[in-house]
DNA sequence: AAGTGGTCTAGACCACTCG
DNA sequence: GAGTGGTCTAGACCACTTC
């Protein structure tokens, strides 16, 4: 069948962390016990078990066993390239909507993020994200010229513009990196998001690339503060500490 | 040796890239040719591929030769728990000093985030970090009460807490969430920092816990806007991705 | 000393990409 | 169809934690 058998294990594992069936702190069996509880090998339950990891959920230290870090999941990095799929998580109602689509040479700044040419015609796009009908966000886009066209196409209130390129051109986005600031509102942002101008946004911008590496969209997206809040948890297989105890 | 395999392999294919031999959408040899060339398992490359793929610097898709996604290493965010060690990157000159260090109660959030009985006695540090001489960020930890001794024992401009509980105390943090928002600057922050008050601050909020998961530390830190920014890549390994071409 | 996770090997089959 | 990465197995030895 076409299901994958470390992924069904950390399913499990997950099912049972969230719902509370082991306690933060609790540990989990070991790699050996689990490999026999699901007749699978030694390397397969560490596939497992490095998969919940990375999502912080588990920590683990050699010699002892692997042990609950957190209850609940968080949103990953990977939600942020998808405000749609963010808020949809959250159970909000999302609407949003094209305030301009123009055509127009890309800033020096574009054209370096989108790897083109200086001057190459880029879509230039201003839309506007609400959240339960209020003005959440301001999005900024600069879409590179081979997808302007598919974007061109969409309608006004489309709910996801990189979800439409993915089912209507083939076009997936596999790579990103967010870049995350704060700054004053400027006038336009005020205007649009009815607030004061000088007020605190949150902003994140990112690149979205195909997965040879070719620039699709570069964004930025100022959240009104408060809104908003960003969440990592780095676990230790993410960034492995290098830090020693009793350096002398 | 101390050696470990798949780091030394690792490290060298990093080498590589950092130092442009591989170029920006290149492709990497294949697993095999590594394994060949290394005297490895197929396993060991593929963990020390995974190592980097982690990091953002490479990419895979089935079928496909991995290619270079990036040639800058990114701010991991385990290096988010230490202000001093980020700025030691940026080659900035870093001076801190703690402004009060007071016990008191918990506060309902403190205790929920240090997972510890409503108003027990918590270590509350107030402490301005400056950067080549220029206020940037106020920091407000929160202690845990059975870190607070070893704390309050520090010179007050002690250059890390983290790295001196580290080397005096056998106390090392391992695992950590990171929240983050932005908002308007306090009457406090705005004296400390040499701002107005209402003034765009980036906040970073985050638990350091250790590696059993006993929590160490509730940090709050606001920086200057425009004074910092995040930065966060997601690779494929971290938060894979499950949206499909083509749904109907 | 026993248990557990970290590393490593040498195979295997499959799904997918690419020429 | 050949090449490549994704998944999986069944072993092995070591470093570290725990009792």
């Amino acid at each position: 069948m076409g299901t994958i058998r470390y992924l069904e294990i950390a399913g499990a594992l997950r099912t049972a962390i969230l719902s509370g069936e082991y306690a933060v702190g609790a540990q989990l069996p070991s790699e050996s016990d689990l490999a026999a509880r699901w007749s699978a090998s030694r390397g397969t339950v560490r596939q497992a078990v490095a998969t919940l990891a990375a999502e912080g959920l588990i920590g683990s230290r050699q010699g002892a066993r692997r042990i609950v870090l957190r209850h609940e999941r968080r949103h990953s990095f990977g939600e942020l390239n998808s405000f749609a799929q963010w808020a949809e998580g959250l159970g909000q109602e999302v609407t949003s909507r094209f305030l301009s689509r123009v055509r127009r040479p890309a800033t020096a700044e574009e054209a370096e993020r989108l790897a083109l040419a200086p001057d190459t015609e880029i879509l230039a796009v201003l839309r506007l994200r609400l959240l339960d009908g209020e003005p959440t966000m301001v999005e900024r886009t600069a879409y590179a010229d081979w997808v302007a066209a598919a974007v061109e196409a969409l309608p006004d209130d489309v709910r996801s513009v990189m979800d439409s390129l993915a089912n209507d051109s083939a076009i997936v986005a596999h790579y990103g990196e967010h870049l995350i600031d704060a700054l004053p509102a400027g006038s336009e942002d005020a205007r649009l998001l009815e607030i004061r101008r000088g007020s605190p946004l949150l902003r994140q911008r990112h690149v979205s690339a195909t997965a040879t590496g070719r620039p699709i969209e570069w964004t930025d997206d100022r959240y009104r503060a408060g809104s908003v809040t960003f969440s990592v948890s780095n676990s230790a297989v993410a960034t492995p500490l290098e830090r020693r105890t009793g350096e002398g």
